[in-house]
DNA sequence: CGCCTGGTTGAGAATCATCAACATCTGTGG
DNA sequence: CCACAGATGTTGATGATTCTCAACCAGGCG
């Protein structure tokens, strides 16, 4: 177990930089509750595991292993999905640096989904038992995570709807508008950005596939709502975009 | 604020019966935590409150509506939707007596969903703030309540996939398979039982319409899977049924 | 009794999947 | 550095599942 390093000197927090800890990380304001004092994110930084990066197409953890701690994606992103009964895999979500992934587990004491990651990747492990014990003790801790989790099924439950609802074109759209605004929060372009999963990816996410998932990223850019070159997107018509996805508040 | 009333002694412990307390309600195999101790259960049962019986169409909550509590079914049935954009509504789930609601309110302490009640029910208010509190002195109930959000988590990714992968019949076969599964975990028949929800419902829940609902209902009527009367259905080919849905484990 | 909601059945239409060919990118090894 | 192979992405033609629209039926309730 390598005991995490403390720098209370203001390094530049680099989130590849594996020493960075939670108190100068600059995801913080996304992946750690606001209300914690200073020394109490010190012990939950001592709890928080910081391991070497992953590589694309390795796993963070494998569909029906033993569960044992949730991730927190420090750069880079992830892909969490499922596999059928016929073993297809079925993607349940992207995960970008200050998000967290893994709390499917929690239930059965076994991850519910694999990870994978898209590019490479570096994550901070937090020990699920360890966490439980110091939110009994950090009421805080305990309530910022019943929200996270809380969030994970609002937006599984978007999904539902999209999935279910949704036209090709607003289920693409929804896609872009809802990655622009998770670039935004990491104060990165909302309009200008590369997509670090596949055609085949998205397809499979949104329930089509990659030939409807081309054409409609073609149908888009005849009607000058994007750029497209391979991964990297533009956005030329944000709010037109906006209005064909299905996500409302303005 | 009514206070609970306390039933020490063994009277009959019909959920309907809103005097009933957690001790020996015969749910609480379903919707407590297995470990706790008798005099804990004592203290859950004080923060517990149970209001009148709601009737069909009426609302546990509404979404948007300030969250406060979750809440576990006593009788009856509920179903949780979301409203759309363009204002037509989109089932989540269905929720019957043993099982928990109201969960992903928590995130943003409003309620991401609507709650109805499909007949008459009966539901436990769990006040979400003095839940935390408890959680925080006993540790079993915090893991408990993790849990239960994480098997909420599991279950909209299994409607994700469901969703997005399965033909008209699969979807319907699989719903059919888990209420089937439901019912036996309350000791009712897994064969023969009632349908709360209409027709309506369930295209909405499986992404399809009436018209499809009503016709994969007859096809399997006519395979000799089912018989149906109306909202009664009886599985007369249990494992044919189970083949052609899209839960894996026997 | 008749209205209204909920459910069933039929015919035609539309979206998206499938199949297939081709183009482009990536990276590996000569 | 180039050439090639495999993976990834695009485009086109065809077809199937499911939706839409419409008519009709059944049951519950005033």
């Amino acid at each position: 177990m390598p005991t995490s390093i403390k720098l209370k000197d203001t390094m530049t927090a680099c989130p590849h930089n594996s020493h960075v800890s939670c108190g100068n990380c600059r995801l913080n304001t996304l992946c750690l509750p606001i209300a914690l004092r200073t020394d109490d994110i010190s012990r939950l930084d001592e709890i928080i595991q910081r391991g070497k990066p992953i590589n694309k197409n390795e796993y963070l953890y494998k569909q029906n292993s033993p569960f044992s701690s949730v991730y927190a994606v420090r750069s880079g992103c992830l892909k969490a999905y499922r596999l059928t009964n016929d073993g297809e895999e079925q993607i349940t979500g992207f995960y970008f640096p200050g998000e967290i992934l893994g709390m499917d587990g929690i239930g059965k004491n076994k991850h519910n989904c694999s990870a994978k990651a898209l590019e490479t990747s570096a994550v901070c492990e937090i020990p699920f038992e360890q966490l439980g014990e110091l939110s009994t003790q950090l009421p805080e801790l305990q309530k910022h995570f019943f929200q996270i989790m809380s969030h994970e099924i609002s937006s599984d439950q978007q999904l539902i709807t999209l999935l279910s609802k949704n036209s090709a074109e607003e289920k693409l759209a929804t896609l872009l508008i809802s990655l622009s605004a998770r670039f935004a929060q990491r104060k990165l372009s909302s309009t200008k950005f590369r997509l670090p999963m596949s055609r085949t990816d998205i397809g499979n996410y949104l329930g089509l596939t990659v030939e409807t998932v081309s054409r409609v990223f073609g149908r888009f850019q005849k009607q000058n709502l994007l750029s497209v070159d391979g991964k990297e997107v533009k956005i030329l018509d944000f709010d037109e975009l906006k209005s064909i996805s299905a996500i409302s508040e303005i």
